[in-house]
DNA sequence: AAGCTAGCTGAGACTCAGTATCATCGGCGC
DNA sequence: GCGCCGATGATACTGAGTCTCAGCTAGCTT
């Protein structure tokens, strides 16, 4: 079964190399967030080479395409996750990786409130949740 | 008249250094976002000379004592703003790079809503919002 | 199936933010 | 003033991301 991003590429009508269908399926099989140094550690590790730039452009493409999104981590570094191509906002769990999506509604009331409040029209907004995850939580509980 | 900046330093109990004086000085009188190496430059077109380590430094110890926070920005770049010390989040004019600050108290329901419908329990958020300043509105109306 | 070409790739040099180290300096409590 | 200890700056280092360019290849064309 081919990863729905190398669908999603297909659809896109970008051509469909080698290293962008690698990535697709290490990206597939990732659960948590991942940064550009771990999918060239990935594929080193199946013995694939794939050129450091190339791993950049691939997951500038990938971004553009909505296959995948770029998040910052608290520590101010970052990291990329793939997901759904509607917005949404990540929930990552600061104790295993673990990350889920939520969808964009619950902030539309307070996007207005906020435009009202300072007068600035908004255009884009990031939010980034994080916290642990019910797995988490419940083995810090016992 | 002494930026806030050096008040709040007084009030830590940290020594209040040449540069950390100047730093707090040159933050004071910008507007926008500005990065470590905008300081830098700031300090080297007074002909005052600070170590690239110590701006770093300094703005580590004030982002710890709250007086400045550091942001991200849309591109993945970072940048520190000044603002006040209790939790809120900043909307950045994507024209002129004025920002404002915005109470915390509008997403919390949102985060409500989040933790009962994923189960994380939600430790930290960061929201960035991005758009027009009501100055540069008015302008692009013309 | 062979040819063509735009677009992709990999190597490697480069930039730039941020960190680590360490000898020296200078705030500030005495 | 004196002296201690934290702060500083010079310098070297790391690691993420970008740029360039020669060579390669996916997939259209015939």
């Amino acid at each position: 079964m081919p990863s729905p991003i190398v669908g999603a590429l297909d659809e896109a009508g970008v051509r469909l190399t080698g290293p962008r269908r690698v990535l697709a399926d290490l990206i597939a099989e990732r659960r948590g967030p991942f940064s550009a140094a771990d999918l060239a550690a990935d594929a080193r590790g199946r013995r694939v080479e794939v050129g450091r730039a190339t791993v950049f452009r691939v997951l500038d493409l990938f971004a553009e395409l909505g296959a995948i999104e770029r998040i910052d981590l608290p520590d101010g570094g970052h990291a990329y996750l793939a997901c759904e191509p509607s917005h949404h906002h990540h929930v990552v769990c600061s104790s295993c990786g673990r990350a889920t999506e939520v969808a964009d509604g619950v902030l539309r009331d307070a996007v207005r409130d906020i435009e009202s409040v300072t007068g600035f029209r908004i255009d884009s907004h990031r939010l980034e949740l994080f916290g642990l995850c019910p797995r988490c939580r419940s083995e810090a509980d016992e």
